[in-house]
RNA sequence: GCUGGAGUGGUGGAAUGGCUUACACGCCGGUCUCAAAAACCGGUGACCGCAAGGUCUUGUGGGUUCGACUCCCACCUCCAGCACCA
């Protein structure tokens, strides 16, 4: 494309404004400063090698809602870091040999740099590394205070493990259950490894969900389910021939007479114990091995037929002195409930399929009232509520009310206790990985983990380390990073060689930003209570469990050591959908990826932004195209051209006085623009929407000026106003064209600096309004009448409608509905 | 499998109980031009009809309602997360 190709000068202005605010540091804030404070963030991405339009949205999201704020009179903060730690870059340098650090800065320059040709702002001089000792001195300080108070401890704990690399593989790199590397299949091993309580605030971080009601309902509901509580009863059997007792979990202690069978984890403690001394100990040893050796992955994710052994043992089932059977199967999880359940097949799909597989009994003992219940012929398990049948002296009270009695019952007996159960799990936070914090413990001799004093922070990370090809963690062999001494006692001791998850990198970070530089405290409790919580969060949906859950855990644990004032991160959460190319989401390794540079150079950086607002709901996931760029490109020419236009006085009002019809359109037509991109902006982030009303009125102004050309006349203000109003709603998108076309205007200041517009009501309204007439739900007319029409008098213009009399004739009226403003229907017979 | 979403013209989408298809892309026609591009103007859901007009249409089937893209039930398809990718 040569110059003279260009609809406007994009290139030039593009790079002139943003010097400009640069310069004018628009985006710097003084944090001392907190009146009228919005803290405007964005998720931080992990630096890898480029960004594409995919990633883009959401930093052109974050962009549009910061500049909109400052118009508004905000003092807004939008600070941008990295989060800089994590496997892809210790994978690369395994295969390239280029250090983890080398490469994660290179990235960052590189993003930083595309960030700043998108016109997307921040505050720079906030800007954080999680990767950088001044950061991650601060995340071992949040491990400490977390060991201090007993939520950070160890425990074994599964990891996938490939036998022949001899290296711990995360899920990622597990590949239809073989490891990515060698294709060796994976086996699970037990490992000592360190793990945050979160569980501890199970509770309150599902009943929290309550205040936050400016989150999407479906993050909410996720969160929730997750953290999944349930009320039961953990009932203890007592084991045949053996001093244990065995303790399940259930929620449905109504079903408990109906129990034939009871099904263990593999990994459950007592596993190998049951199966000792009875006469297939050792076919029911392999089970449990092979069971235990399938990965994790392969178990929860695929359909898999469900597997399992009967370990020659049995319980006694307190409800009625039954013998049952004790079963080992890949279908039970340790990591939920007690890793044991009693298993009723008559009442539950999965016992229901494992007793039929094993040929195990099925009892009824909740009948549908509907329809009678037989137990052989039955084609799946009745989970509904019911009437109880085969249970004592509980037959046929309802089974919901079983449920309070039955517990009751077992409680008094001392048979078992009710209980709340969680699916969350606590946090597993070691990593047999170098690219990450150093969890900041060491192991001596004489005292055990000792926790590395607060003044000994950081605990570095060597630099200078060996990556091996098989991927093992470099740190193991660093003889400078694991030998040291004992800070308690002096002597010889070793280091922790784990590193942390990522995660705890990132759940924290939006406090730093407040107060980015202090050297002696992770942040300054006084400023960070003014400007938290965060008033808008801004990020993929992908982030609706973890992250989000892991930062409102340390969030609130700050606010029980008093560390902050508040127990909540974000008040105002927006996950926006992903940018899908040729049916799949972007990504380097499918050979999807849009590049914005190229974009960029042949059509600005305003193109692409108001392409990728334009493109559809920004919660929703949304096809990119590149013929679509093409037409926001045009519009912006055809802005450019309005401008244009009435600067070179080619056009001539004449201010005669007389309003005519087009210019109170005209007028009506601003009015109404700055409304409804108002509320789209202040409501549910519906850019699309907001940019679609602009271009209808700046169509309409196009209308105008042609009007104007063949002598109708709209007086200057009238049009002055509504191309402004263009270049104004139009600011927080496309920045640049807009920052151009207000100096063009001949406005002195900075288009962000200038107050957002306001409407007024009045000349919204209209005097005369079209109702639709519908007969029997149908539209087959419509009707003018004045705005304030009676009831009477519009019933009397509509049955006295042409079209309408030949749809009435000869039928008798049954109803008339009136919709005020909208509508009329006819119901006729 | 479990959990959470989504399904509307040739395409991206708009409308959240009241005109289905705003806005844009694409396509067709026109103006300008030696010609093309750009720009500007007009048309464009499907079917029947010369036309006036009519019938149908929001994944499928059913229900509630004067009225359903919107609410309810069942099903189908696609997407995301599933705790070591971040």
């Amino acid at each position: 494309m040569s110059e003279d190709d260009k609809l406007y000068p994009f290139d030039e202005i593009e790079k002139k404004w943003q010097k400009f605010w640069l310069d004018k540091k628009l985006f710097n804030v003084d944090t001392k400063n907190f009146n009228n404070k919005y803290y405007c963030l964005m998720m931080f991405p992990y630096p890898s090698a480029a960004l594409h339009v995919g990633h883009g949205r959401n930093y052109i999201i974050g962009d549009v809602v910061a500049r909109y704020k400052m118009m508004r009179g905000f003092n807004v903060l939008a600070p941008m870091g990295w989060d800089a730690f994590g496997l892809p870059a210790e994978n690369a340098a395994i295969k390239s040999g280029v250090h983890p650090k080398t490469s994660s800065l290179n990235n960052i320059k590189t993003m930083k740099r595309q960030l700043r040709q998108w016109g997307v702002e921040y505050d720079w001089s906030r800007e954080v590394t999680s990767c950088l000792p001044d950061y991650y001195k601060w995340t071992q300080w949040i491990f400490l205070k977390l060991y201090e108070k007993g939520l950070a401890y160890k425990k074994k704990a599964f990891v996938n493990w490939c036998p022949s690399c001899k290296t711990v593989l995360a899920n990622e790199q597990v590949v239809n259950g073989a490891c990515e590397r060698c294709e060796t299949e994976v086996n699970q091993k037990d490992l000592e490894q360190w793990f945050f309580k979160i569980t501890d605030y199970a509770e309150r971080l599902l009943s929290d969900l309550m205040k936050l009601d400016e989150w999407p309902q479906r993050v909410k509901t996720m969160q929730s389910n997750w953290i999944g509580r349930s009320v039961g009863v953990e009932i203890d059997f007592s084991i045949d021939g053996l001093p244990d007792t065995l303790k399940c979990f259930t929620t449905r202690i109504d079903t408990i007479y109906g129990a034939t069978f009871i099904a263990l984890a593999p990994e459950h403690p007592l596993a190998e114990k049951l199966a000792a001394g009875t006469k297939d100990e050792k076919t029911v040893l392999k089970a449990i091995g092979k069971m235990r050796n399938e990965s994790r992955i392969n178990r929860a994710k695929t359909d898999v037929e469900k597997e399992g052994v009967f370990t020659g043992r049995y319980v006694i089932n307190p409800a009625n002195n039954e013998k049952i059977p004790i079963w080992i199967s890949n279908y039970i999880l340790m990591e939920y409930g007690t890793g044991a359940i009693m298993a009723v097949p008559a009442h539950d799909q999965r016992d229901f399929e494992f007793a039929k597989k094993y040929k195990l009994p099925i009892r009824v003992v909740i009948d549908d009232p509907g329809q009678s219940l037989d137990a052989a012929g039955m084609k799946e398990a009745f989970v509904e509520e019911g009437v109880m049948a085969n249970s004592g002296k509980f037959n046929g009270i309802s089974s919901n009310e079983a449920i309070t009695r039955i517990g009751l019952f077992f409680e008094e007996n001392g048979w078992g206790k009710r209980t709340v159960q969680y699916k969350l799990r606590d946090w597993l936070i070691s990593r047999q990985r170098y690219w990450g914090a150093p969890i900041p413990i060491v192991y001596c001799e004489s005292c055990g983990p000792v926790a590395v004093p607060d003044k000994d922070l950081p605990v570095f990370l060597p630099e200078d380390v060996e990556f091996r090809p098989t991927g093992e963690s470099p740190l193991k062999y660093s003889e400078k990073f694991v030998n040291t001494i004992c800070p308690k006692c002096g002597k010889k001791a070793t280091r922790e060689t784990d590193t942390m998850d990522t995660f705890v990198d990132s759940s924290w970070y939006y406090l730093r930003y407040i107060t980015p530089h202090l050297t002696d405290k992770a942040f300054d409790r006084g400023l960070v209570d003014k400007w938290m919580p965060v008033d808008q969060y801004i990020g993929g949906i992908e982030h609706a469990i973890l992250h989000l859950l892991y930062s409102r855990f340390i969030t609130k644990f700050f606010h029980d050591i008093k560390a902050t004032g508040f127990d909540e991160p974000f008040k105002r959460l927006f996950t926006q959908g992903m940018i899908i190319k040729d049916g799949a989401k972007m990504s380097k390794s499918k050979g999807n990826v849009v590049s914005p540079d190229i974009l960029i150079e042949k059509y600005g950086a305003d193109t692409v932004r108001l392409y990728t607002l334009f493109i559809g709901p920004p919660e929703k996931d949304a096809e990119w195209s590149d013929r679509g760029v093409e037409g926001s490109y045009r519009f912006l020419g055809r802005v450019w051209r309005l401008v244009e236009k009435t600067q070179n006085s080619k056009l001539k009002t004449q201010n005669q006085g007389n309003i005519t019809k087009q210019a109170t359109d005209l007028k009506r037509k601003t009015h109404q623009t700055i409304k409804k991109v108002t509320e789209d902006l202040e409501g549910g982030f519906h850019f699309n929407t907001a940019i679609s009303a602009i271009m209808e009125l700046v169509n309409e102004t196009y209308e105008a000026m042609a009007g104007i050309e063949s002598g109708r006349d709209v007086p200057e203000d009238i049009l002055n106003h509504a191309i402004e109003t263009v270049v104004i709603l139009l600011s927080p998108f496309v920045p640049h064209i807009a920052e151009e076309l207000w100096q063009r205007l001949g406005k002195k200041n900075s288009i962000f600096r200038v107050e957002w517009p306001s409407y007024d009501k009045s000349a919204i309204a209209r005097d005369v309004i079209t109702i639709i007439i519908q007969v029997n739900g149908k539209v087959r007319s419509r009707v003018s009448v004045p705005f304030d029409v009676s009831d009477d008098k519009l019933k009397e213009s509509v049955l006295a409608d042409g079209k309408i009399k030949n749809f009435i004739e000869g039928k008798s009226v049954k109803d008339l509905i009136i919709v005020p403003g909208k509508l009329v229907n006819i119901v006729v017979k």
